[in-house]
DNA sequence: AGGTTAGTAATTTTT
DNA sequence: TTACTAACCT
């Protein structure tokens, strides 16, 4: 037996030769997915079937992707290079710009980020007469995005849809916004999943080129796909069927991002004569930690069902704990104090993690290790390319790049100030918009009309004479040289170093480091290239330091102990997911609990509060229902004073100096166990600022208020009196 | 044109 | 509480 295989466990051996036909990989978390994957492309080779070329290989994320290259490599025993393996938007990209004149557009089309998009859009609806306070672009915007995860161009956008936004005519700034897009020769994220399964379905030519090109496909992450990504994976595996899924329905948690798990259960229908392979021998986690998933995960009922068993049975692992404190201050010296304990005992901070349900919720912890000195990282935060100084400099070098780049023009052309306010812009815009030019060349009309007076002219005439120096440089001194200089010669830099904001002396190092990074690239529209489709952290910060995130951030990670505090209703499940989206929007959510648990090989520390301090003030909270699903035998609980009394008995407790057990007075101090609200359902009220309501429902301290003029509100009750 | 202040809203996030 | 935006003032 082939020796890659012989290290394979007989399901996991099962789906790797399993090779014609449909086929759904249901891969447990820690069950040995990736290997499964990559395996089963290096057989495909290595077995005759198909050159590396001609396997079509799908991931979410560019890391899961670069992953899948290196261990690809390492089975192949060399170097990988130019095969179809990719995300589903660089693969699109590749297929898009090889046949961009059918859908449209140049080849040379430009890849707009979320930013951008939100500006564009908000300049449609502003033509178009729409109030963006009404209707936030942001709004709109997720709702076209929506439109687009489905597969709908505006003119299939059923026509109960568009009513909901825009005032009803959502389908035409959709259809607005389409079309100034098309007019910059740019796309969207969207729309690169879209144009692409529009091509293939309009042209079967092209579509059966690649028939004969992909003899296999391999799709990762399958829970997550939305519709469109659905619809190009089936038009491409028409040709030989051969299409592999691997997913997890128990950790399907991006619905809210078009995800549709349904793609996963319906696998079997969609694809005819389809075979499932279920891997549920899990690598990672103890016998408790592994009861305790799968006892809760089965009070969902829109899954495929599935139950992680444990490798052996280890006699002293340890249950989970759930831990009940009074505040959420305590929680944070809690976890604070159990890190330490962790690392007196040698354990590693890198394997120790803090998982969410919110990004807000890292602040808490943030400080609390700041002051007991335990080095962290957050992950998941603002990313490098979305820095605004980085979003800057970009808008820089997309605009020495493609002069017509009207948006990037629009971003700096004022930055930092030159002059150019308002009314310039807006005779820009009239001149553009009038001869059919991009801004740059409306600009150097007016100039040599002598149409701008004072410091307008001043400013955009230097500003084009730069711009057309610096495109010089790029011939002549390379990117790298000509790129810091521009930010130098600009004042861009001189801006910041002006700024005294604390935050400015790091956006000078970012701006370095997007100098260096440059350098990498060969050539400037290569850079951008990379960065319009490769969004990501560098997050490999050295040392060893404990991790800090949110549970979506935490998907596909794992770590030796890990804990998951503010499991309250209303935080954990997320009240507001809960309102939106019903039973649904419970199971993504306790599949978030799945996903955090199964994160975990050792020890799980589950944490609730009683009251919890949010923004202002103190908040009361009831324990998550997901608490009570935990089975008992898996589990440990511990309650407030029980852990107290513990704390007192550990040597160098929370309690040495016993302060700590007085809660501090003032504002800080939380409120005292038992308040009632004195407001029922049916109660009349009156809102200083919403007027008189009637009290719908009751949730702790907060009411909903059916408001006679103002409609209905979520408010806290101590804004409200009796009428 | 640009800086200041008042008002408002506050999940999850990759490409 | 903070962070961001829009209206307002100079």
């Amino acid at each position: 037996m082939v020796d890659y295989l012989a290290r394979l466990n007989p399901e996991q051996r099962a789906a790797v030769e399993t090779l014609e036909g449909p086929l759904l990989v249901l891969a447990g978390a820690g069950t040995g997915k990736t290997r499964v994957l990559t395996t089963r492309f290096a057989h495909i080779v290595l077995s005759g079937r198909a050159g590396p070329h001609q396997v079509l290989a799908v991931t979410f994320t560019n890391k899961a992707a670069r992953e899948m290259r290196e261990r690809l490599s390492q089975l192949l025993n060399r170097p990988v290079e130019g095969l179809w393996l990719g995300t589903f938007h660089a693969l699109s990209t590749r297929i898009l710009r090889r046949h961009a004149a059918l859908v449209g557009l140049s080849s040379a089309f430009t890849i707009l980020d979320t930013d951008d998009q939100q500006r564009l859009l908000k300049q449609v609806m502003e033509v178009e007469r729409i109030d963006t306070k009404r209707w936030p672009p942001q709004l709109v915007m997720s709702l076209i995005q929506r439109w687009k995860d489905k597969g709908l161009t505006p003119d299939r956008v059923p026509e109960t849809e568009e009513a909901e936004i825009g005032a009803g005519r959502g389908r035409a700034l959709y259809a607005a916004y389409q079309e100034r897009l098309r007019a910059l020769n740019a796309v969207d994220f969207g729309d690169l999943l879209l144009l692409t399964t529009e091509l293939l379905r309009t042209e079967p030519e092209i579509l059966a080129q690649y028939h004969r090109l992909f003899r296999y496909i391999l799709v990762d992450e399958y829970q997550d796909t939305n519709l469109v990504q659905y619809l190009w994976l089936r038009l491409l595996a028409q040709g030989h069927r051969n299409i592999c899924c691997v997913g997890d329905d128990d950790q399907s948690v991006y619905s809210w991002r078009g995800a549709e798990i349904e793609n996963i259960l319906r696998f079997e229908k969609d694809f005819p004569g389809a075979r499932v392979i279920r891997l549920e021998r899990n690598y990672r986690s103890t016998a408790p930690i592994l009861a305790a998933a799968t006892g809760l995960i089965s009070h969902n009922q829109c899954r495929m069902g599935k139950t992680l068993r444990p490798i052996e049975e280890t006699g002293q692992a340890e249950p989970v704990q759930i831990v009940e404190l009074h505040d959420s201050d305590e929680e944070a010296r809690m976890i604070g104090e159990r890190i330490e304990r962790l690392r007196r005992e040698g354990h590693k901070l890198a394997e120790i993690a803090v998982l969410v349900r919110a990004g807000f919720q890292t602040r808490a912890f943030e400080e609390r290790l700041i002051t007991i000195g335990v080095p962290y990282r957050v992950i998941g935060g603002p990313r490098f390319y979305e820095r605004t100084e980085i979003r800057d400099a970009l808008a820089y070098a997309r605009l020495l790049v493609h002069p017509s780049d009207d948006l990037a023009f629009e971003r700096i052309v004022n930055l930092p100030r030159r002059g150019v306010g308002e009314t310039a812009m807006r005779s820009l815009h009239e001149r553009a918009r009038a001869q059919g030019v991009p801004l740059t060349a409306a600009a150097a009309e007016l100039l040599a009309e002598n149409a701008l007076r004072g410091r307008a002219r001043e400013g955009l005439g230097s500003f084009l004479a730069n711009l057309e120096r610096w495109r010089g440089a790029l011939e002549e001194a390379g990117h790298v040289a000509t790129m810091a200089r521009v930010l130098d010669e600009s004042g861009y830099i001189a801006m910041w170093q002006e700024d005294k904001s604390p935050e400015a002396p790091g956006r000078i190092e970012n701006l370095k480091e997007f100098i260096r990074a440059l350098g990498e690239f060969e050539t400037l529209a290569g850079f951008l290239e990379h960065v319009a489709l490769v969004m990501e952290n560098d997050e490999n910060a050295a040392g060893d330091r404990l991790s800090l995130m949110t549970l979506h951030a935490a998907k596909g990670l794992e770590f030796d102990t890990v804990f998951l505090p503010g499991w309250e209703e209303g935080l954990f499940p997320n009240q507001r997911a809960l309102d939106e989206g019903g039973v649904k929007a419970l199971e993504e959510e306790r599949r978030l609990a799945y996903v955090g648990l199964t994160r975990a090989r050792r020890r799980v520390i589950v944490s609730f509060v009683a009251f919890r301090k949010l923004y202002s003030g103190w908040q009361s909270a009831f324990p998550s229902r997901f608490l009570e699903e935990l089975p008992d035998h898996a589990v440990e609980r511990i309650t407030s004073a029980a852990w107290q009394r513990t704390a007192q008995a550990a040597s160098g407790g929370v309690f040495r100096d016993g302060s700590s057990l007085v809660l501090r007075g003032g504002g800080k101090e939380p409120p005292r166990p038992g308040r009632q609200t004195p407001f029922a359902a049916g109660v009349r009220v009156f809102h200083e600022k919403f007027g008189y309501g009637t009290v719908t429902a009751v949730e702790n301290d907060w009411l909903e208020i059916a408001f006679d003029k103002a409609g209905s509100k979520h408010v806290l009750d101590r804004y409200v009196e009796p009428a």
